[in-house]
RNA sequence: GGAGAAGUGGCAGAGUGGUCGAAUGCACUGGUCUUGAAAACCAGCGAGGGUCACACCUCCAGGGGUUCGAAUCCCUUCUUCUCCGCCA
């Protein structure tokens, strides 16, 4: 959520940059600017009725105390007025902020002077291309057909459990599968990465907290009778361990890795995308995360590209860097470079990872501050995946695929204990 | 799940209707002293709103109520602790 001090000192900067998400946001940021006028008045009537009873409170406790009970209950009529007004006035105060709170919530981050126009994911700017696209041989096949002749992925057990999207991984297919969690979280920790292990339902602030409530309430499951949400991402509970924290600026940077699972409800996705592991209602995914002083999470989110990079060159995948276009962007970003690794099988590119810088947007929402010279500022967040699981799998086992079975990459067949899927 | 107790500033811990945003200690910051450090002493030191800056307003787990006035009384939710029960 922006800073309404900000809106009220940027607004057209801030009009102008979002035009890239395809938003004419001005008369959003003017609304807010106005309700937020209504806000400071009815705040300042209120303080001013507020003052005046507290006076007349002290007053009257003097009274008493001298004797003069007869001064006092005199004054204790004057009372009755300004506590009604007072009254009033906080629920016309109560209502306007919870109305400018609801205006903030509708206006998304504002993207950084890097991020390329455009519309949809075709608008998305390749930064780079690594590695070599393997020639398969002849008859190779998509990774949904290979977990079957392996016996390795079983999605119909998945539905037979739970339903569509909830996959049992079995034999050398699970096994990879920790291995790759493993390896991952190594990855990070040896790169300085506290490891957490967080709990997989979060309540209601949490959700406020990372930007998944209000807007995104349908994309997780809801435990109805407990008022618990399952986690889209391990970001929702790892980032929340600092709502409401004050930092002091010798913290800087906090950087933290945890595994989680993830549960998506996905609703309204159908056809291709959702193929075999493409998509999944339960998923995997190892994330990164920091927490960094305004100044330094520009250089924060370059140094996660190149770590993220650095785990895709040693498991040897073709992959690109994406710089996501502002109608691509998502709500809560200024910046977001995607990893795509190319599925041969599939004859595409598959999201693997997003690394995005927050600024000062959850921040504002979690109440993340950190000690300034002058009273407290609020801190950057940043986060990205690191990795997940299941597209990265799928990538192996399609071009990792031979006449022989599936070879693990070498830096997994320690993890794995098997260098063959046969 | 049942019974009881408790939740106050970074921490510890006073405060049970008015002068309390809150004693005191520790921690922290600045200063004096010292060759330097420690100790001692002096001063400062929660957050949010508001203001050019003050003033002023709000916050003592969350929400609601009583009262002229609430950290303090009442209701409720949550959390923690103790005992009992159950249990991986």
């Amino acid at each position: 959520m922006l800073q309404i001090a900000e809106i009220r000192e940027n607004k057209d900067v801030f009009a102008k940059a979002l035009q890239k998400r395809n938003i004419d946001a001005l008369p959003l940021l003017e609304n807010a600017i106005k309700v937020d006028e209504q806000r400071r008045s009815i705040q300042g009537q209120l303080d001013e009725t507020l003052a005046k009873s507290n006076k007349l409170s002290k007053e009257i406790g003097e009274l008493y105390k001298s004797g003069k009970a007869a001064e006092a209950n005199e004054l204790k009529k004057q009372t009755a007025d300004l506590k009604e007004s007072s009254k009033q006035l906080g629920d016309q105060l109560n209502e306007a902020v919870v109305k400018l709170q609801t205006l903030l919530y509708e206006i998304p981050n504002i993207p950084q002077e890097s991020v390329p126009a455009g519309n949809t994911d075709e608008d998305n700017e390749v930064v780079s291309q690594h590695g070599e696209i393997p020639v398969l041989h002849e008859g190779a096949k998509p990774h949904w057909e290979l977990v079957k002749d392996y016996d390795i992925i079983d999605f119909e057990l998945g539905n037979k459990i739970t339903g569509a999207g909830f996959p049992v991984y079995k034999n050398k297919g699970a096994r990879l599968q920790r291995a790759l969690i493993n390896y991952f979280l190594d990855k990070n920790t040896e790169a300085g990465y506290d490891e957490m292990q967080v709990p997989h339902l979060v309540n209601e602030a949490s959700g406020y907290g990372t930007g998944q409530l209000p807007d995104k309430e349908g994309q997780m499951y809801h435990v109805g009778v407990d008022d618990l949400y399952l986690i889209p991402t391990g970001e929702v509970p790892i980032t929340n361990i600092y709502r409401d924290t004050i930092l002091e600026a010798k913290d800087f940077p906090i950087t933290m890795t945890g595994y989680t699972p993830c549960f998506r409800r996905e609703a309204g996705s159908y056809g291709s995308d959702v193929r075999g592991l493409n998509r999944l209602h339960q998923f995997d995914k190892v994330e990164i995360l920091r927490i960094e002083h305004p100044d330094k999470s520009d250089g924060a989110l370059d140094a996660m590209v190149v770590h993220v990079k650095g785990i895709l060159e040693e498991l040897e995948l073709p992959y690109r860097i994406l710089r996501l276009c502002g109608g691509d962007l998502g709500f809560t970003s200024t910046l977001t470079y995607d990893f795509e690794v190319y599925s041969t099988a599939q004859e595409k590119w598959l999201e693997v990872s997003s690394v995005s810088n927050f600024k000062t947007f959850q921040a504002n929402r979690l109440k993340l501050r950190y000690r300034a010279e002058k009273g407290t500022e609020l801190a950057h967040t940043l986060n990205g995946s690191a990795l997940a699981l299941p597209r990265i799998l799928a990538s192996i086992l399609e071009n990792y695929q031979t006449t022989d079975g599936i070879k693990i990459p070498k830096v997994l067949i320690p993890y794995c204990g098997f260098d063959t899927i046969d």
